[in-house]
RNA sequence: CCAGACGGCUGGACGGUCGCCCUUGCUUUAUUGUGGGGGAGGAAAGUCCGGGCUCCACGAAAAAACGGUGCCGGGUAACGCCCGGCGGGGGCGACCCCAGGGAAAGUGCCACAGAAAGCAAACCGCCUGUCUUGCGAGGUAGGUAAGGGUGAAAGGGUGCGGUAAGAGCGCACCGCGCGGCUGGUAACAGUCGUGGCAGGGUAAACCCCACCGGGAGCAAAACCGAAUAGGGAUGGCGUGUCGGCGCCGGCUUCGGCUGGAACCUGACAGGCGUGUUCGCGCCGCCGUCCGGGUAGGUUGCACGAGGCGUCCGGCAACGGACGUCCCAGAUGAAUGACCGUCCAGCGCCGCCAAAUAUGGGCCGCGGCGUGGACAGAACCCGGCUUACAGGCCGUCUGGCGCC
RNA sequence: GCACCCGUAGCUCAGCUGGAUAGAGCGCUGCCCUCCGAAGGCAGAGGUCGCACGUUCGAAUCGUGCCGGGUGCG
């Protein structure tokens, strides 16, 4: 994976959300829903051998369901999607933790500063914020 | 200028910050770093047809069944697609629409109404003969289908002649059937003769005829291949009884008898679970190897019925020759996120000219706001269908005005 | 990628094969019954039959194309 240095691993497979889903505490904000489990999936991690940076590393999957819109609309939303994961998480997220983003309706037209803000606060209310930088939120 | 018909193209531009996928040069222990190049559509959509490709089946079959197609000719790899024509229908017109084979092979159906709904017949009628008669009419034997009425549809239509009344009974025109001739590759059209009307509709009812179709689908298919469970082979360890081979001890008439321990081998037992019974199922532990094969990965996978240009043939669809180009390859799925400026468009406000006032409006100018359709490749092509803010171009038709 | 199914009253469904009246139950409204309510009885309202085009004298029904919802297999 090319996240190394940011410490972000995508989620791919299916029971990897299935996990996040069924254990993890959710947040919903206007604009989007985030899932967080404790500890990092077994089929994510970056190789079997690899030690060091393994449980430092963040997961993170994206899902948008038919709910969303047509296929334009349900990419358009992971997309957005990734662009604030891409600037929020690596900062704040509370490392070797799996996090799930769910896309819904609003995503597709909320405003991208306040996309960002909705972030925040679920990681807040999910008490997944990043434990040096807590304080220092909106950049 | 207005209204309309048809065909085609396009479907934001530029810049900044941060990123994604593929490929390639150099570099690196390393896809680590760095530079170059490329990166959605006309419908990528719906998955309605036709192919390529792969596997399965097979006799290069054929037939049945089932499904599909259905005027003629051409195009094409093929098609249910396209082009040209024919016939029918609509529109003043440009033009548009049509599942458009067969109803004299057979079966079914045609409600209600009506006498009768398909072999023809006759309810009210009309006419003739005859009988009765109360002179109004009625009965009866026939002729008839013009008129009435019902219906979506009543066994050609209109007119004239004709007749007791009528009727293709006769004639003219129209329609229809049959036969010939002419034109056309053909569908078909025209024309001549003839028949005297026979054959109602429905095949998007069954059906008949002609033609087409083997099945599945890139999650096809090929290769590599963990972990776990299970399968096979093999080695070691392991419970009881009995038999067998060999070993040891005792006795011996040397033929045997008897006792013992471990191991090999064969058979049976046994144990556990379930069940009322019959019965059924399972049989241990460790190691090595093998095959099938899952997750996962690689290939398939992008040079193709390919794009563009010129010329030639053809009314056209399209075909041919030459030149030139390489043009997406993702897989929780890349091709973007955010910001600024502009350009169309839309809305609001303001300004403006003639001899004046009031009101309204077009073009133009200025300001502010708003603001970019439908939609995302998933093996690949050819079509069809559906969605699509707007903008541009060409050809043509009708109307108005001017020269 | 395939293979199918269903859209009819507010809800659940029949009617479609085989064409001609659009129906049933629950619900709703009114009346009766009761001191009041429930139950019961009587009456009534309520329908683009998903949409469009076509075939037919006639379409919920037949054909084609769309729209929406759902199911199964790999």
């Amino acid at each position: 994976m090319r996240h190394d240095e940011l410490g972000l691993v995508r989620l791919k497979r299916r029971a990897d959300f299935l996990r996040v889903a069924r254990t993890g505490r959710r947040h919903a904000a206007p604009g989007l829903v985030l899932q967080v489990a404790d500890g990092r999936a077994e089929s994510g991690r970056a190789g079997k051998g690899v030690e060091a940076s393994v449980d430092a590393s963040v997961g993170i999957g994206f899902t948008a369901s038919k709910k969303v819109g047509n296929a334009v609309a349900r990419n358009r939303v992971k997309r957005r999607l990734r662009a604030a994961v891409t600037e929020v998480m690596p900062k704040h997220a509370a490392p070797g933790r799996d996090y799930v983003l769910i896309g819904r309706k609003a995503t597709l037209r909320r405003p991208y500063a306040d996309l960002l803000a909705d972030l925040l606060v679920a990681l807040r209310r999910t008490k997944s914020l990043a434990p040096g930088n807590g304080k220092q939120a909106t950049p």
